[in-house]
DNA sequence: TTTGCCCTGTTAATTAAATAACAAATTATG
DNA sequence: CATAATTTGTTATTTAATTAACAGGGCAAA
């Protein structure tokens, strides 16, 4: 898959993609071998061309009788959205948000693997959670670089994230998903993810507030 | 503030009005009084223009020298996303991450109360956490009709979290944040919102990956 | 007073995303 | 063989969201 097409599917499709994927891995599983594309957008909150605006981005043809090969889609997609060797994941902060995480994480096997947790308090460092190592911020640096971990979440306090965030980029790290509630800024070349808890339930509670 | 107005407001801005008011909310502890839009812009990642559209369709003006008086936007948010006598929550499925949320959403005051916890685990059934008591998944309907919750939260396994959400229904839920990695019905007026943690990651992993 | 600067508020233009529309393909069936 | 029924793949249209453009106001300094 070239460069060029890579850049050209929206944040969305990329979504999507992933969720799609689980919801084909779940097909395959029951034994499924080929679904249509209003099946797969039934298992989603979405339209059927929907799903296949997102397959053709991505060059899938499907069976015009059968639909899509489950087990080809499922392969593709993880040809796309996976790299072959797996990336390694850090947590910043291993409290009660960041060990949540990591418990969460360790179980399911897939591409992603959660290889070390930093935190400053001497409650978390030198322990293990989950059979993760929890190091001291300190050596955050040297074990990143070491590692060769690229991807990384921020799960420590907002007063701490900006800082956080600096120390991650400044190690090379290349992905940022910050859990925390204070936007941080990175450098164009490092790809950031936000996502507030808060300010969901403050919209849900919006939409379920009588006007 | 009328009915027709609020239907007018988009999505995104219901989000970014909850995230200028915590902005904000550091701003005034600080002892600042006014602020320009291109300020707020900085504090989070969005230009001076979103701002200033955002406000504008809120229907509030600002001080042409001296910007935006910060207390009284902070009320005005609050007038729009908050129910006046606040609004109370339920989370179901008292696991590792229910627990983490239930820890973080108790000590905020806020105008959201996290008010009960559901589980069928006999572990979890019967017990409190930071003074959220849990109760059996039976009970679900009895206590939500009781005490008048209207927004719920999913933590349950994926595999529970269909049935779930049905029973959060029947029982008068209208507002369902779900953080299962199953995608969820609800009937059209209960607003749902998802969000996947794993989806966000490998989202991040994609861009980060050398294409 | 007048000039320049830096704001806000609003309309216009652009971009991104979702939806609709439909041709082409394939199979089953009369 | 012709026809009806489906479903894919793709282009066209619509809608939503963001960004650009700019008029108008008010203060400061000349
Ligand atoms: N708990 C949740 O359910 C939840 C949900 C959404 C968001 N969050 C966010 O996640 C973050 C953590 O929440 P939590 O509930 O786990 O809090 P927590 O206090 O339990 O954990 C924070 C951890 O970060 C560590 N820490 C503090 N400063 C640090 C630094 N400079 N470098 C490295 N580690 C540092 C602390 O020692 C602690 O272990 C917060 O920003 C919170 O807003 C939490
Ligand atoms: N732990 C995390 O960091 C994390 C992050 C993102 C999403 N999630 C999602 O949140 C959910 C819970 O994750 P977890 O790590 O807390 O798992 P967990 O197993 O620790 O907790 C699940 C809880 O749900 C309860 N439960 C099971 N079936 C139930 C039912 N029918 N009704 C009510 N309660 C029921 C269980 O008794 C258990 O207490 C999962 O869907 C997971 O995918 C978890």
């Amino acid at each position: 898959m070239d460069q060029d097409l890579i850049k050209k599917i929206p944040h969305k499709t990329i979504q999507r993609l992933s969720q799609y994927r689980r919801a084909l891995l779940l097909c395959f599983e029951q034994g499924k071998t080929h679904i249509f594309s209003h099946e797969i957008a039934n298992l989603q909150h979405i339209t059927a061309v929907q799903v296949r605006r997102d397959l053709m981005l991505i060059g899938y043809s499907g069976n015009l009788r059968k639909g899509y090969n489950i087990k080809d889609l499922i392969e593709l997609i993880g040809k796309i959205i996976d790299s072959p060797n797996g990336q390694k994941v850090a947590i910043f902060g291993m409290g009660n948000f960041g060990r949540a995480i990591s418990k969460y994480f360790s179980g399911r096997r897939s591409k992603l693997t959660i290889v070390a947790g930093f935190d400053v308090s001497p409650d978390k460092v030198g322990k293990e959670i989950v059979g993760i190592p929890c190091y001291h911020m300190d050596k955050a640096r040297e074990i990143i670089l070491q590692e060769g971990i690229k991807i990384g979440i921020i799960t420590v306090p907002g007063d701490q994230a900006v800082e956080t965030a600096k120390a991650m980029v400044e190690a090379g790290m290349k992905g940022i998903l910050n859990y925390s509630p204070t936007p941080v800024e990175v450098p164009e070349n490092v790809f950031l993810e936000e996502y507030d808890m808060v300010t969901s339930l403050e919209k849900v509670a919006f939409y379920v507030k009588e006007h």
